[in-house]
DNA sequence: TCCTGTTTTGACCAACTGGTCAAGAACACG
DNA sequence: CGTGTTCTTGACCAGTTGGTCAAAACAGGA
């Protein structure tokens, strides 16, 4: 199943494709696939219910569209931590990063939660390919860095862990925050 | 809007109640509210649709059932740190039986995440009042501790925060986890 | 202006969902 | 047994939802 995107070629399909993607991810983030509606993102998006699907075949198909975007742009600080740099500054500067993207686009971190919670059914084979690859690699950079003595000696994986946790904590779980703090 | 429950009087009454409740859970923590059906839930209990909802008056009081008795045993560890305890050892405690209620429960806390992320619509007066009071008076207790010199000088709800980051990654995410390990 | 392709929409549909109801089945107990 | 209470269910209903369709409105180039 290969969700062919077509590229907008007038501003119009620009414009609307741009604002469906907009509305659906402030819908899906907060509801969750099947607790959003067409009409809610048709309505968000300022457009009606038919001419939305005129945009996008199915809910399915806006739904993938967000989650294949998300992953790219989520995965850049991981993949631009380099092997060659300063072991502590490159692990510091993800965490930077990675915390910066749950403050600039919480939505996105909360759509991305909502998959994994609900099994992650539209995104189980980039997480087990592409994800797991990435850190795959990684974990065996920080491993190297260990070895050498660079950094204390933690499971790679399981430090990455801490750091999406830690770093999507005040994004997914900011209601709860707000309601204690 | 208080929601009653009935203190189950004969046995076939207990057990079946506690199979809506085994059932719900289930499927709660996976689909969230919405996402889940009162068809999944009977069925998942083996029961039909009109007998479960003689045995609670709506899905919501099913769910609202569920997430205060979650809420009661779901706070017992930090409730049960001692402010006369040895500070590290207190803390550590917590994290271990926090990090066993993740591993024991990981639905529980899917169930929670899930309703968290949907913005806390059935919760919110419980963690403005219960979970945000136990917070405030614990924080009190690792301020003092921090002041006293006998544990590090940190934020005492950055900290708390951070512990519930960690401990209940593993179970919100478990699909990522496994599917990245 | 006309013409062609693009965009928009009201009306509609079938499937699903939460919930009701009346009547029957099973049970407890004297 | 008999009988009153508890339990169970098939049939049903109204509202919602994802999605279709044909026709209308609109854009823009010639």
């Amino acid at each position: 199943m290969s969700v062919t995107v077509k590229k907008p070629r007038t501003r119009i399909q620009r414009k609307n494709t741009q604002a469906i993607l907009d509305a659906a991810l402030e819908v899906f983030s907060r509801q969750g696939f099947r607790g959003a509606t067409l009409d809610q993102i048709a309505s968000e998006a300022g457009l009606s219910k038919p001419n939305l699907l005129y945009y996008f075949p199915s809910k399915e198909a806006i739904h993938v569209t967000l989650l294949t975007q998300l992953m790219t742009t989520w995965l850049d600080p991981l993949r631009d931590m380099d092997a060659g740099g300063d072991p502590a500054e490159e692990i510091l500067t993800y965490v930077r990063r990675k915390l910066e993207l749950s403050r600039d686009f919480p939505r996105e971190s909360r759509l991305f939660a909502n998959e994994i919670l609900q099994g992650a059914p539209r995104m189980i084979e980039a997480l087990e390919g592409e994800l797991r690859d990435l850190v795959e690699e990684k974990s065996a950079v920080i491993r190297a860095w260990a070895k050498a003595g660079k950094i204390a000696d933690v499971d790679p994986h399981h430090l990455i862990f801490s750091i999406w946790a830690l770093t999507q904590h005040y994004a997914d779980f900011d209601v709860q925050v707000r309601a204690v703090l």
